[in-house]
DNA sequence: CGCTGCCCTGCCCAACAGTACAATATTCCT
DNA sequence: AGGAATATTGTACTGTTGGGCAGGGCAGCG
């Protein structure tokens, strides 16, 4: 049971001591040769082969976490299918790398909350979700805060909105607050995200 | 900051006593009226309309757990993507729901590791081949300028981009408007219109 | 006849986005 | 040496966005 930080250079060296003075700092090869079943390893995602790395020691019963310095959805996707459970930015504070370990450590996932709604849509679209996607979303919603969804994820600004459905600049605010409160985003750039993402069938 | 377990009938309680004795049985109106942010709350996938809820709760701050007596992939993406955070047997064990919360909590996700390994392969399958029609926009810009337009086109704000790339947001702004120039786009938002369509140059 | 949900609006405010007008440093090419 | 492109940052300004507070109108339901 211990704590591994697999990375190349000394220089590579982020907050991690911060968080978990007792780890070790490794090199791949010394990762493949001593991690095991239940110990934690953290793997840079910018080392060659990493992902092989973490399919073998995630295989092995490792609980391993990946972090990258260009977090992004597909890397978290491809991290979490190489067997990661936990994927996230390498600059991440001292806090936040405790709470990866805690959550994976109790079989849990941990990826960026910005990142979630990326992968859980690729994920979803991947199963069969298919462009129901889209219908889906806005199933739960009125029939103007539809409309109002559906003008904004053609990219249309809160003036132009207002003036397609002939409404007020501040109606179509208040539609757009129950819209993101109703899915679940913080603004219009992640609701076009979750709207517009969805494959060419 | 409550535990709520939302059910119809009397006789669907199964071993949530167990595990959270301080918790409240409620009805999906109650849920809708008293869950906030913070509160813990966990959803019965037997239930109508139990996906809006997970995403209004889930969208008000609340961490979504959902339950189900025929679990599965599918399932469990709908449940993940509606906004909840975990994804269950409905007649898990005492120390697995426990478990759950603890994750769920620290901004972790759970979900049944027998369902893990199908769920992120599909996501993965799916997402083989997807960007080329960024590449080819992008292949105007330089790598600053790259980095930049990836991570906006994420639904990262200035702020979190100058963060990651570790400049400040005026120079963040500063290779946004090259990159709005090269591209010929007026915003940020057309560039993401722009950057996650697949077809129609 | 109240209650509730949806729709519409006004005023105001903090935060964020985009840009104009700068300046400084590095690198690569002529 | 000189110029061009790139990267970085500053100050200041205008416009957009998101949302709190507050209200009006209309339909359906018990």
């Amino acid at each position: 049971m211990a704590e591994l930080f697999v990375c190349q250079g000394p220089d590579e060296v982020p907050r991690w001591r911060a968080a978990f003075d007792e780890a070790r700092l490794v090199t791949p090869p010394q990762a493949r040769a001593q991690a095991g079943s239940g110990d934690g390893v953290w793997v840079m995602s910018n080392l060659t082969g990493w992902q092989g790395l973490v399919s073998l020691l995630a295989g092995r019963g490792a609980t391993v976490k990946v972090l990258s310095y260009t977090p992004s959805s597909h890397e978290a996707l491809r991290a979490l299918n190489a067997g990661a459970r936990g994927y996230g930015h390498a600059l991440s504070a001292p806090e936040l790398l405790s709470q990866m370990a805690l959550v994976t450590r109790h079989q849990g996932i941990w990826v960026p909350p910005e990142l979630l709604a990326q992968v859980m849509g690729g994920a979803y679209r991947a199963l069969g979700g298919e462009s129901q996607h889209q219908d889906e979303a806005l199933s739960g919603l009125t029939d103007r805060e539809r409309a109002v969804a559906l003008a904004v994820a053609e990219g249309q600004s809160n003036k132009e909105v207002a003036r397609r459905l002939e409404i007020t600049e501040r109606t179509v605010k208040a539609h757009l607050g129950a819209i993101f409160r109703k899915l679940g985003v913080r603004d219009r750039l992640q609701l076009i995200l979750r709207l517009s993402q969805r494959e060419a069938v």
